[in-house]
DNA sequence: TTGACTTACGAAGGAGCGCTTCATTAGTAG
DNA sequence: CTACTAATGAAGCGCTCCTTCGTAAGTCAA
């Protein structure tokens, strides 16, 4: 309802040029005809669209494909590398960036450790390092990346400045957006990290396809990531998900549940003690099962409140502790069954410790394509 | 993004009629110059344009406005005679009908008492009564009508069927939708009284403007509705907002603590109770004024947690006891300001009884701005 | 009342975009 | 080598919008 507006002839251009680049990346190289049927236009029409998709870069032919009837007939593909985005994960101890075309495919992706102590220099510098690497190894260059998409723990404010990071103590009250754009001369967006791992499920995970997830990320951390009709939800002050704080909720002490079982062998470092519990659990030790059922009985508390709440089509199981999801996911399921009104589907993760770094790519996926297919902005958004 | 699709000349013609009616319906009646800048397109363009909706009956002039300087202009203004909306609100004890014209406007309301225990058949009787006696009321036929739009208490599917009432036997497993189909030829939309009220509220109600509200809907039974990104979220089941249904949100005996007020005399109907206490409360009553203290506080924890989820720009206090947001409203921001992250702007609802159905007719213009203005569906929906 | 000014109207001519049609071309199948 | 298939490219048409310009219908001031 927002992007009906009315125009002269460019505008019906701009419109068909738009149908033919949304057909081309959804449905691979595709002949002339093939196209002009999808769009709804004839094919001379589409010919002189396509030459100008050619003529500013967006598209470009392929060989035909052979042994079919008939005159060859020309194919066309969208040129994803016409473009390049960077996404990058901010995390504790590692900050992780991948460069990608336009299509979100994957070119390069690297890895910095950092300690979550590291002063904020250091810490830019690691960024700049990843993202350097990116470049380096997919021999890309600064020009032909067009945007970055950063997702990080925490609270940011829809300007991009970090609110709260309990995590990492140099993030605070940090205008993160600022710093990003002076390193980088591209367009910066910045997101929770949990919400762009639920945005990596629903565009390329077990969630592909749903327009309503709850995406759950359990580990040492509480958090969740809500997309609502499709997209990102992050609420009006970007302070959606944040279940965690709630006390009746449950969840922000339930991994201590995991942490301070008896099974745990004195000495194991902090950060290894759940894997333990989950593992003993699956080793059928009866202490770290009942460790796991009270934390699984914590995490439905807040669970169901979302899902009473949004009525989702799919609760998504990730972060650190959903490699155990074998143990966890059916125990909670039978939890939030007594609980809710309507079962939505539940699933575990399977894009692992990457999954940050690729919905931050998703994301910047997802924006461009609101920059190109909202025909509100600006006149035509086709460069060279 | 859904709705680019290519298309020849008449498309544009149709995209810029849509612009013409949407500025039209917006901001009154204009004149074709003012028409032509607000849609981009030139006056002899707009003139056709114009000419054809009148053709149409979308839209008439108007006489012209007098004293400017220069000839006077034609005006036009959108038709929103052209077609009619009818709203009900089917509560335990009324049933609430309004009609209005397309822009929402209210032509006639009529209310029709019925018991909460009365049979299937007494109780559509009584929609059929209420609808045709605000045909009647302002002289409207049944073929004048192109939408109905009805709002009940419970859970109802995607499917239009009433799947959980706690406060309707009757209306248990029914196929409403069906039921409403056969009695009247329009098209036919049902939603939860909740959620209809928040569209009330955003649509013309304290919340106007806003694009994420939570509707509590306090009273004698709890309830929610949620409005995201402009539009009621039903959920995929269409059971969103039912947060009641947790324990540990504390909303489902939260009502008991304003029932059992030792404050309240001996032999008060229950129906009273609340009222009671709320008044006493207002009064300086220490007893009472304590037990809303224990209802505010049970209150605050299920809507901290839609706050915390959802994050929403604002949260309106509505339902039978928001006629007390005097005494109800400053002592659960307190208790919200404690647990949420961002504070949501807080207001108490204004629109009264008539909020369901009024929320009703709100939410059939909107599904009709959407089939309009979504120019997917059919070539051009345009009448006679 | 008249003349200057303002603003809208209506008709004419032109440009851009998409459509249909048809002869031509480049392959496969027998 | 011929028949068949399917795409190509050019020509001509119609629709929608644009610009331009002379005309019409008001207000304002003398």
């Amino acid at each position: 309802m927002a992007d009906v507006r009315g125009g002269d002839l460019s505008r019906l251009r701009q419109l068909n040029s738009l149908t033919a680049i949304r057909a081309l990346r959804k449905a691979g190289p595709l002949t002339l005809s093939a196209l002009a049927e999808r769009a709804g236009l004839s094919r001379p029409s589409m010919k002189e669209v396509t030459d100008e998709l050619m003529r500013l870069g967006w598209v470009e032919e392929v060989p035909p494909s052979q042994g079919t009837m008939g005159r060859p007939a020309r194919r066309y593909r969208f040129r994803a590398d016409s473009g390049h985005l960077v996404g990058v994960d901010i995390g504790g101890h590692n900050i992780r960036a991948a460069l990608s075309d336009l299509d979100g495919e994957i070119l390069a992706e690297t890895r910095q450790p950092v300690r979550p102590d590291a002063p904020l220099e250091e810490r830019l510098a690691a960024i700049e390092r990843a993202v350097a690497g990116c470049l380096a190894l997919s021999r890309t260059t600064v020009a032909d990346v067009w945007m970055i998409s950063v997702g990080t723990i925490g609270v940011i404010d829809v300007a991009g400045r970090v609110i709260y990071s309990a995590a990492v103590p140099a993030w605070r009250d940090l205008d993160l957006a600022g710093e990003l754009r002076r390193m980088f001369p591209w367009q910066v967006l910045i997101e929770n990290d949990s919400r762009l791992a639920a945005m990596a499920e629903a565009r390329r995970g077990v969630a592909r396809g749903a327009r309503d997830v709850v995406f759950l990320h359990v580990g040492r951390r509480m958090g969740a990531g809500l997309i609502i009709g499709g997209k990102v939800h992050r609420g009006f002050g970007a302070a959606s998900g944040e279940i965690v704080m709630l006390p009746e909720a449950r969840w922000f002490n339930a991994p201590e549940h995991l942490h301070t079982c008896a099974s745990v062998p004195a000495g194991t470092p902090p950060e290894d003690a759940a894997g333990y519990t989950l593992a003993a659990a699956r080793n059928g030790d009866p202490v770290a099962i009942e460790a796991v059922e009270r934390y699984v009985e914590d995490l439905a508390v807040g669970t169901a409140a979302m899902v009473l709440i949004l009525d989702p089509q799919m609760v998504v199981l990730g972060g650190g502790f959903s490699r155990s999801a074998d143990v966890l996911l059916e125990p909670l399921r039978e939890r939030l069954e007594a609980r809710c009104m309507r079962m939505p589907e539940m699933r575990a993760s399977t894009l692992g410790d990457e999954c940050v770094v690729v919905g931050a790519i998703d994301y910047a996926v997802n924006h461009l394509d609101d920059q190109l297919f909202t025909t509100d902005n600006g006149p035509l958004p086709l460069t060279r």
